[in-house]
DNA sequence: ATGCTTCCCATTGACGCCCATATGGTCCCA
DNA sequence: TGGGACCATATGGGCGTCAATGGGAAGCAT
């Protein structure tokens, strides 16, 4: 398996960290992929985790603007302003930071989710509803897959 | 890493410094920038914070554009009129000058926010505003392949 | 001298690194 | 086929290091 799929849910110690699930290290080792960068979906209220590709695909989207244009100006502030880079400690967690739990509502557990070429961070609940809401197609607003 | 991502806040002491954040300051010494250019942002109340090239890239844009247009006009006044120098002392941290407080609202608190190629200076709540707004205004923005 | 800046050092609190334990699943063998 | 050994993952916590912060004291200019 060389893509992020399916989904579990993890406990936050009393550190504030979290076990990545070994699928999903697996995975990044199968990608070489050492440093995380972590965005703001633009839809969901949960956290996207990729390699450094997440981020160079966004930052192509910038570079086709004018860059000195309030677009630019704009899409910078998201990207580069919202972004985190991340490392994994020697057992494969992460810090769940207040940068994460304000915009996605994380308490005490995290749902991890594959999306094939990166997986996100939810609340748990948010992910049920949000899966919920998608089986019976009402998400008519929300972006293609 | 060598680009500036992500953000941070620090407070201001009773000196009127505050800390630079560590991983800003590591990009720096990798990009071997010892003076730092400060110069108002074109859109938000922020200040922008980089090396030299920063103020290079500025030029060139006001070079580009019709030197007597109220483009230019306007852009050299906050490049040239607005810019400042400055130094971080031994512990990696800036004065906040009332050049930085009257143009950002900052008052206790900053916001350090990754720009990749350079940083800037925010007023904590006007940051989180101004990223609420752009991700509003995500219709320009669509999803990157 | 007064106010402001620069250099230096102290404190503390967070984070990274390391090792220990629990838990659940799998495989092997009787 | 059932029991048990083994293993991988998830989780908990100790401890050292470093970043962020606070403040004293010496230089500089007004």
């Amino acid at each position: 398996m060389n893509r992020f799929l399916s989904n579990a849910t993890n406990r936050i110690d009393a550190k504030g960290r979290v076990s990545v699930p070994a699928l999903f290290r697996s995975v990044l080792v199968q990608r070489g992929v050492q440093e995380l960068y972590c965005l703001q979906d633009l839809v969901f209220p949960a956290i996207s985790v990729g390699g450094p590709d997440l981020l160079e695909r966004y930052e192509r989207q910038i570079a086709a603007a004018d860059p000195f244009s309030p677009e630019a100006n704009r899409m910078s502030l998201l990207v580069h302003g919202g972004g985190v880079f991340m490392r994994l400690d020697a057992e494969g967690r992460l810090m769940v930071t207040d940068f994460i739990r304000d915009f996605t509502g994380i308490g005490t557990d995290v749902t991890f989710v594959g999306r094939s070429d990166h997986f996100q961070l939810w609340q748990p609940q948010a992910f049920h509803e949000a899966q919920a809401a998608a089986r019976e197609g009402r998400l008519s607003m929300s972006r293609p897959q």
